[in-house]
Parts: structure tokens; C-alpha cells; sequence
DNA sequence: ATTAGTATTAGTAATCATTACTGTTTAAAT
DNA sequence: ATTTAAACAGTAATGATTACTAATACTAAT
């Protein structure tokens, strides 16, 4: 694949955070270091960031959100602020479950747990 | 709830499927019953037969589909026939993890398991 | 260094799912 | 039967994403 400024700022946002954040929240940020991006172009660059393994999608309800950890891991999301965080879940045995009962070959698992994170005791 | 056939009927289709269906899905079968049934009236009694607690969305990627099986459960998606079946899966173990180690309340655990189902072996 | 070829871009139009609006219909309470 | 508001069909509007097009800019070969 060929350089591209553009990509290349857009790889660095995606990296620069914890948040996961949606492709309007990197075009914003992607307008700072080039007014004139177009939003096309985000777009297309998280779709090739992602194809080729850079960068990864994940889903928030209807939401789509974009993430540099590309490890296996799962997500809490908090219903009181929203806020989506990286969790390491065992997931062996859900795993052996399925394959054992129902003759399923799992490749990917993906647990988000929904609830309220330490701020909102 | 003032009674209505349109929502009747939706909620009919619903309850007569395992197979999650999209409110595309719906509307379709939907007007083999009442030919010129909106689609505007499909979401909207979607959402209220939601609201109400009578069926239930669950979020496939990008995709919003609906459900009837309102208990607690998982699913597994087939990436080769697209196919999304219901399965009970333990998640106390989870739910303990969280609890412990980053003083998550738990509400809600949504676990979806991708692979090959028993039909591509 | 210049050129040629093509991937990438900005800008805009188009698409798709969903929601909002509006004037009409209909359930159901009086 | 009359009244009232919820629900409707039809259509317009929105928001996210994708597709299109002519211009631009990497990069490899001269």
C-alpha cells in the first residue's frame, strides 16, 4: 500500500487513545492537523487501516467504533458515561461449550458486559 | 396500549421465527398480511413492542435485529451461512472477574461466539 | 531530475437504515 | 353516536456510510 499523509494521520489518532473512538470523532481530530481532509477519506482509510490489521472494528450497539488493540479482548461499557474499557476475559471453556454441544468451531469471541464502573457507586 | 392489527401482526411475525429477523425482514412479511402497511408503522411498533419488554434487539455488527426470547442468553454466528442461533451460556465466572478486580456492577452479559457451525465442517 | 502510471485525494452525490412530520383513520371511552 | 387521542399511511428528513469523479501526489523507471 501506498503512503499517504492522510493515513498516516489517521493511523497516529486511532493509536493516540484509549477511547475507541468513531470514525466522526477521528475526523474531527484528523481536521487539526489537515482542515481540509474530507470525511471520504477517513472512511476509506479506517476500511484499509482495518483490512489490513493495523487498526480494528468494534461494535457498540449501532455503533461503530475503532480500536489500535488488536490482542484478543473484551469491553465493559458503562451505562452511566458511556465509557467502553478493555478488559482480558478467560473464554476457554464458553469455547469448549459450544464445540463440545453443538459441534461449532469457535474463531472469535466477543463478550461486552454492560453495567456501572467505579465511579458511579 | 390502545389494540392495533399492524402491531398485532408484528408482533406475530416475531414470535414466529427463530431466525432474529431485521425490521427489512419484517416489513416484508408484514405486508403479505396488510399490503400497504408502512414501514414507518414497522419501527414504531418494533420499538414499542421493545419498549413494552415484549421482544427484544440484539445488535449483530452494524445490523439491529429483533427477537422474541426475552430470557437471558447467547449466540453464535456462522460466518460462513450468516445463520444466528440461541445458546445458553454460564457467565457468573465473568461477572465475578469484573466485580473483583475493577468493581463493575454487572447488569447485563452479551457474549456472541463467530465460527463454523456444524453444517461447513 | 523528469516523466509516466496509478493509488489516493477532496468534494460531492448517492445509498441505506432509521426517525420525524402531517393529515387521516380508528380504537375505545363516554 | 360522538368525541378524543393513539395509531396509521405516506412522505420528508436525518445520520452514517459508500460511491463517483476529476484533480493531485506518491513512487518506480527512465
Amino acid at each position: 500500500m501506498r503512503y499517504s499523509h492522510q493515513r498516516e494521520v489517521i493511523r497516529e489518532i486511532i493509536f493516540s487513545t484509549n477511547s475507541h473512538p468513531s470514525a466522526d470523532w477521528v475526523y474531527a481530530k484528523a481536521r487539526k492537523a489537515i482542515p481540509n481532509i474530507s470525511l471520504g477519506t477517513v472512511y476509506r482509510n479506517l476500511k484499509q487501516l482495518t483490512d489490513q490489521g493495523t487498526i480494528r472494528v468494534i461494535q457498540d450497539g449501532p455503533l461503530t467504533r475503532y480500536d489500535w488493540n488488536k490482542e484478543p479482548h473484551d469491553h465493559m461499557k458503562c451505562t452511566s458515561c458511556g465509557s467502553m474499557v478493555d478488559i482480558e476475559l478467560p473464554n476457554d471453556d464458553l469455547k469448549n461449550i459450544v464445540k463440545s454441544q453443538h459441534n461449532f468451531e469457535v474463531s472469535d469471541v466477543e463478550i461486552t458486559l454492560i453495567g456501572k464502573c467505579n465511579k458511579h457507586d
